[in-house]
DNA sequence: GCAAAAGCAATAATCGTTATCGTTATTGAT
DNA sequence: ATCAATAACGATAACGATTATTGCTTTTGC
């Protein structure tokens, strides 16, 4: 993978504000510094991101949503304003070798996300 | 909701054979009984059988699936063929009220999913 | 500097899903 | 049984997100 401007800064835009963007988002974000960008570019840097492992994307149905830390953590969706926040508190799934058993099969990984109403949109209902 | 011969034909698909089937299966499945019916038909349907609560989508990025067993239970998805198995195994996440205290919200669901290689095709890998 | 390879913008195409519309089936009251 | 209200229907257009294509432009190793 060669250099290229436009790959550094969709990085940098996913660095900055880690709110887990969609790729309409980091398109727009990235048009304020360079306005002539391609949501095409995007996609497709994303992607390649991706690949490379330098990006996670997060499975969010009908709109992706990209994460630039690749460490081991939970995803928390606010079902009301439809933002994604972190959970890095350590979380233990008991019970995984009873699965695997069932299946008969292999589990490479187990995912888990969380859905509710995030602190603001909490505030904002009173 | 008034009675309908194309839902019962639906639910009875979703009922016979319990492989978590996508809308388009659904379809195909349906037409051997009425190769009339329109794919928009299975899609309306499946909505309205989801939004009574007798069938459940599972969140399968890009391609949903549909299940109608409705019970506690969690979905094992072969990364090498693409099918959906059933978890009835019970399992515990720990950690889940440390989560709950991070984010500062409230968390209304967390859901599980496993991904890995079934049976079937470890046994096709050897 | 230069040529090869990767990247790019613009845009067409694809995919899964949803909305629209004119017609048909189901229902509950007569 | 008849009839009007309304939900359901099929066909198809439309939609939003993503991917492929194409011809041109950077970037890179030499």
């Amino acid at each position: 993978m060669k250099h290229s401007t436009k790959r550094d800064a969709i990085c940098e835009v996913l660095g900055a504000k880690r709110d887990h963007p969609t790729a309409d988002m980091v398109y727009e974000r990235v048009r304020e510094k360079y306005p002539e960008i391609s949501l095409a570019t995007v996609y497709r840097n994303l992607a390649q991101l991706c690949a490379e492992g330098k990006i996670v994307k997060i499975g969010a149905t009908g709109r992706e949503r990209y994460d630039i830390d690749t460490s081991n953590h939970t995803h928390f969706f606010c079902d009301e304003c439809g933002d994604v926040y972190d959970v890095f508190c350590p979380l233990t799934l008991n019970g995984y070798k009873n699965a695997e058993n069932e299946v008969g099969g292999e589990i490479t990984s187990a995912s888990i996300t969380f859905h509710g109403i995030c602190r603001q949109c909490l505030a904002a209902k009173k």
